[in-house]
RNA sequence: GGGCCGUUAGCUCAGUGGCAGAGCAGGGGGCUUUUAACCCUCGUGUCGAAGGUUCGAUCCCUUCACGGCCCA
């Protein structure tokens, strides 16, 4: 700060270094383990030792060493010598006899070290610490107490650790400190790496389905001149050379249909879509998609489709079609029921309800669910839909037709043209994604935009935006299709048994720290 | 947006209207089969921020920030 700057508190007269000193050196006990660690870096390199190493190369891991020699009676020695690397999470030191507990992406190993038979690398340990990242040789065989463990014959410095890992029991509890430090989360508690590689087999499943049924999958634009393909308020950002404002895609829709009237036929795209909203335990501002197109398809191919991927991600996650979710069990296994708006609201009112009913909105008021000011019946009776039944559908379920202006991109139903060949599946109480049978009608098309643009005008920020150029690309042709979207962390947040995305996303968005020593 | 709860040492957590506590981590010492090793020993703080009440506030009140849970 500058000099003459007023500050609260002390008077100007204070002593300026005694200021300073409260501005910069860190507080308490950190201060001192700092100034440990930074001292055994010193005396490191005093001594020669290279506290940050150029490579390792590792011959075994833990999970792997367990799986061969768990078999082994307490002192057994196999003479196998493997190198191991990873970060020190324990050490116990016994005198002329210490254990360390190495821990790598498999788990964690045992090295055994005795002042006699580990030699020079011995005195290493005294300039050690929780959380330094090291490699070590020795020889496969298990204590007297029978615990896995290399007994070192050679142990390599590979990183120095310059600040302290959480507590070494419990790791991270705060939820917001396990987030904005996700990597000490990671790096303290194996369980927390268990939604990623969840994920990872999740994606895993979903491209084996699609690929063994012929799905191509490409990569469509981020950065789009209109964000189409949903209805949701998008994010805007700046070309700078071009001198255009541009917006994040808030699906993938607009262009994997470009790809369909390209003669693509079969494509799927999983990738980072971006939505302009609040954040909850079921919304996320960025979030993954799978997108889905199939020529010749329709809605009902597309929950076949489902069907088939929610089936073989859990089957992939759990090695079953049935898996816990809070006090239950869901199963997904296919054929999924289906049910329509019209028919399950209906049911759960006790009453017949159509699109037709003058009466909708006040229908809406005395259950609570607030009016969309323009009352449009099809929005109406989403709302209400959304409140009364949503919630309800625990085990999955395919929720079929929905009403046609809230619906802009699917075609219509085959039965009744006031509503859409439009499906959303629910498990656990949320929409996972959506499926239609496409619009292929340009002309339609352009009077499904239309009427958007006159909702957007009267307010609505969600209004889908009128796309010239898509509508040029369907007037060359798009073949019948089915088309399927599915938010990836919310099933992956199902199947994983998270309460929240925010578990099952490795750095979720946070409001930045104001006024808050970090 | 509303209600409730949380924020104390690097981490995990106690606690009180009157000098701020423990365990882990850290420093020093001991220990040749440990398992969150153990034993002895040594320190540590913007009690989230700003106001207010009070002789005195980390504690009570108000506002704010961040987070969590529930509701809309």
């Amino acid at each position: 700060m500058s000099e003459d700057e007023p500050v609260a508190g002390p008077s100007p007269e204070g002593d300026p270094a005694e200021t300073l000193q409260d501005e910069e050196e860190p507080h308490g006990r950190l201060q001192e383990v700092l100034s440990a660690r930074r001292q055994k870096l010193e005396r490191l390199r005093a001594k020669g030792v290279q506290p940050f190493a150029l490579s390792f190369t590792k011959t075994a891991e833990a999970a792997g060493l367990h799986a061969r020699f768990d078999v082994l009676g307490p002192g057994e020695d196999t003479g196998e010598l493997c190198s191991v690397a990873g970060r020190i999470m324990l050490i116990r030191r016994q005198g002329r006899l210490s254990f360390i507990t190495l821990r790598d992406r498999t788990g964690d190993i045992q090295l055994f070290m005795t002042e006699a038979g580990s030699g020079q690398a011995y005195d290493l340990i005294d300039d050690l610490d929780l959380g330094d990242i090291i490699g070590a040789h020795g020889h496969v065989m298990k204590t007297r107490r029978g615990e896995l463990s290399v007994a070192v014959e050679g142990l390599t410095l590979l990183t120095k650790a310059l600040r302290p890992l959480p507590e070494k029991w419990k790791g991270l509890r705060d939820p917001e400190a396990r987030v904005r430090h996700r990597y000490l989360d990671l790096a303290s508690s194996l369980e927390s790496r268990r939604p990623l590689m969840a994920r990872a087999a999740l994606l895993k499943a979903f491209r084996k389905v699609l690929d063994e049924r012929g799905f191509l999958e490409v990569e469509t634009p981020v950065l789009q001149p209109i964000a189409g393909g949903a209805l949701a308020r998008p994010f805007v950002t700046h070309h700078q050379a071009l001198g255009l404002d541009m917006y994040l895609r808030i699906s993938l829709e607009l262009y994997l249909k470009r790809l369909l009237v390209g003669g693509l036929e079969r494509i799927y795209e999983i990738g980072r879509t971006f939505r302009n909203e609040g954040v909850d335990r079921n919304h996320s501002p960025e979030f993954t998609m799978l997108e889905v197109y199939q020529a010749y398809g329709d809605y009902g191919t597309m929950m076949e489709l489902t069907e088939s991927l929610v089936a073989e991600s859990a089957r992939a996650l759990h090695g079953s079609l049935q898996f816990p979710f809070k006090d239950q069990e869901l199963s997904v296994e296919p054929p999924w029921p289906r049910i329509t708006v019209l028919g399950s609201l209906s049911k759960v009112l006790g009453e017949e309800i159509a699109l037709d009913r003058p009466d909708l909105a006040t229908l809406a008021e005395r259950r609570g669910v607030p009016v969309d000011p323009r009352r449009v019946p099809g929005k109406i009776v989403v709302d209400l839909w959304e409140h009364l039944v949503g919630p309800t559908l625990v085990q999955p379920t395919f929720v079929m037709d929905f009403p046609r202006d809230v619906s802009p991109l699917a075609r219509p139903n085959r039965r009744d043209p006031m509503l859409t060949e439009h499906v959303d599946p629910y498990m656990a109480g949320i929409e996972l994604g959506t499926a239609y049978s496409e619009l292929t009608d340009p002309d339609d098309q352009r009077a499904r935009f239309e009427a958007q643009q006159e909702a957007r005008r009267a307010g609505d920020e969600e209004a889908h935006p009128l796309d010239e150029d898509f509508l040029t690309a369907l007037e060359h042709g798009m073949p019948p299709a089915g088309g399927l979207g599915i938010g990836i962390d919310r099933l992956l947040a199902i199947l994983a048994d998270a309460a929240s995305l925010r578990e099952v996303i490795a750095f979720p968005h946070l409001r930045p720290e104001s006024g808050r020593d970090s």
